[in-house]
DNA sequence: CGAAATATGCAACAACTGTTTTATAAATCA
DNA sequence: TGATTTATAAAACAGTTGTTGCATATTTCG
């Protein structure tokens, strides 16, 4: 318990304020609460209409939250948030010493990782990724049906677009099916559909083999791994390349994560209005099934 | 002029555009030009008149300057400001949130989307978070058995833990069973076990039940959230968060992942040979069973 | 169940925003 | 010097701001 007190200093008063009463608050209010903790500076740096509208609220809300927190009103609140600005901007030297510490602190495994994974995912920027990236979209983009095939540790990467996607329209199908059924669904499946295919070394037989047999129905064959000899390579019509080497003894998914989440974000970019159109329609059905916790009980669920 | 080039470097290519030009401006412009050089975070924080009042200029002088450094108005010269102060700040998570025009297109969006991925896990290195990651790793060295629950978007992560745990041994148990049968293993869970709990808003109602059902059983639950105002705080033993921002309208899981792989990571390297065992242990059983690709069949699959 | 209380959306408000125009003063130059 | 350009101040402008009161749902409770 010492140690939410202790975040909660860091982050500063604040937020610990907004923390503090966020139990007692309105699911309106709680929304806009929610948005400023996760972008606080965003409150000195807009208007409140333009926050409001980035929170989903009310522009109202905000000015209550602000009466709520206990301050005169929302330009109070603002003017608070303003303050913390200006500290931590001529507060170099406090900013430089949290460096240091951090720097201290650098000889852990959990720094070492987290510096590492960060650094991966950033050379993904590099020209030839980007544009295997934006082509794989292409191709994506226009098949009339997406098979996503990712098994042992790649079925969290193949899962995870499948169902970002399913969130966006109807286009992709699993191909995990349980007691070996996993390939079942290629048996409807025509040359006008892709079959994306995710695999790292060592290569579970069971992809390759799905992904040859659907090569044969006269599929195309889109792979994400992980080597330009990876045996995808010579089956698959594109690819994209993403490292999975690890300070440790086992393999990191993250790159292959962002890849397959990069890829789920451009072909929603291309038609913005269609994939609003459908997150609408999924948020409408997940709340009718009660699926998430609307207003959130903090204290007695 | 080398101490003079450096210092337009360090402070950002804003204010080199103002010293640069500084020399043609008219007397009311330079002390215009003069109060925003020193006071450079104000012209995001107040309006353009309360910063003219500051400076001792008529309003109109601060959009003259403002078209005189060739921005196409005062609100353009003050985005530029504010976006300043963001990347100072957190990096840049808030900032595509406001850019329609930019990200309409989807021009550049992967390279935009890895570099924010990147710099939300390079976040998660500050000293809080690590210290939070080691003393979940020491919770879940402790346990008996750990019971691991994610739904939904939250289902890769969890997966994904679940099985390099079981590369590593056999402590965990996936709450993931069809037919609605996710909660049964709990049966027979003790508490001596704990709840690894992954969610993140909007949070599924059945995470939270299972949670607080495991919770009267005894457990202890810790908890992969994004937010210190997630209903998992109030339950849970001890927490970690992360970033869930991106550039699309859908939410990231890849700093998720990577706090499941060093929590993984650190599991392991509390004992190299123990680890190193297991996993030759089931790299036998694996190749026994004839999963992976052993030769690779580039040509001839 | 109905009544009281609370929460929320909406529209109107005055105040203030950044910008532009107009009038006046100062500087420049033939 | 007087004509002309330039710089500044003041005022007017449409658009936006934060705020408030009111009508309508929604929840709570006897």
């Amino acid at each position: 318990m010492t140690s939410y007190v202790r975040q909660m200093l860091q982050k500063g008063p604040l937020h610990a304020r907004i923390i503090e009463r966020f139990d007692d608050m309105s699911e309106q209010l709680q929304q806009a609460a929610r948005h400023i903790l996760e972008h606080p500076q965003e409150v000195a740096l807009v208007s409140m209409r333009e926050l409001a509208r980035n929170a989903g609220v009310q522009p109202s809300t905000m000015t209550r939250l602000a009466k709520f927190l206990e301050f005169s009103g929302y330009e109070d609140f603002r003017e608070q948030h303003a303050d913390v600005i200006r500290v931590s901007a001529d507060g170099f030297a406090a900013r430089a010493l949290q460096r240091e510490e951090g720097a201290a602190n650098g000889e852990g495994l959990a720094y070492r990782m987290l510096q590492g994974l960060s650094a991966q995912i950033d050379r993904l920027r590099d020209p030839d990724t980007i544009s295997r990236l934006d082509t794989m979209a292409e191709h994506l983009a226009k098949a009339r049906r997406i098979f996503v095939l990712g098994l042992r540790s790649c079925h969290s990467v193949a899962w995870h677009f499948h169902y970002v996607m399913t969130l966006l329209g109807e286009k992709t199908v699993h191909l995990d099916g349980p007691a070996g059924t996993s390939g079942d669904p290629l048996i409807r499946a025509t040359h006008e559909d892709v079959l994306l295919a995710i695999s790292i070394n060592p290569y579970s037989l069971q992809t390759l083999e799905l992904a040859e047999a659907a090569r044969e129905k006269g599929l195309s064959i889109l792979a994400i791994t992980d080597s330009e000899v990876s045996p995808l390579v010579t089956i698959a019509e594109h690819v994209v390349f993403f490292p999975t080497e690890s300070q440790t003894f086992f393999h990191t998914l993250a790159p292959a994560l962002a890849v397959s989440e990069v890829l789920c974000g451009l072909l929603a970019s291309r038609d913005r209005a269609a994939a609003l159109k459908e997150l609408k329609l999924a948020d409408r059905h997940l709340s009718a099934m009660n699926t998430y916790a609307t207003s959130i009980p903090r204290r007695k669920i």
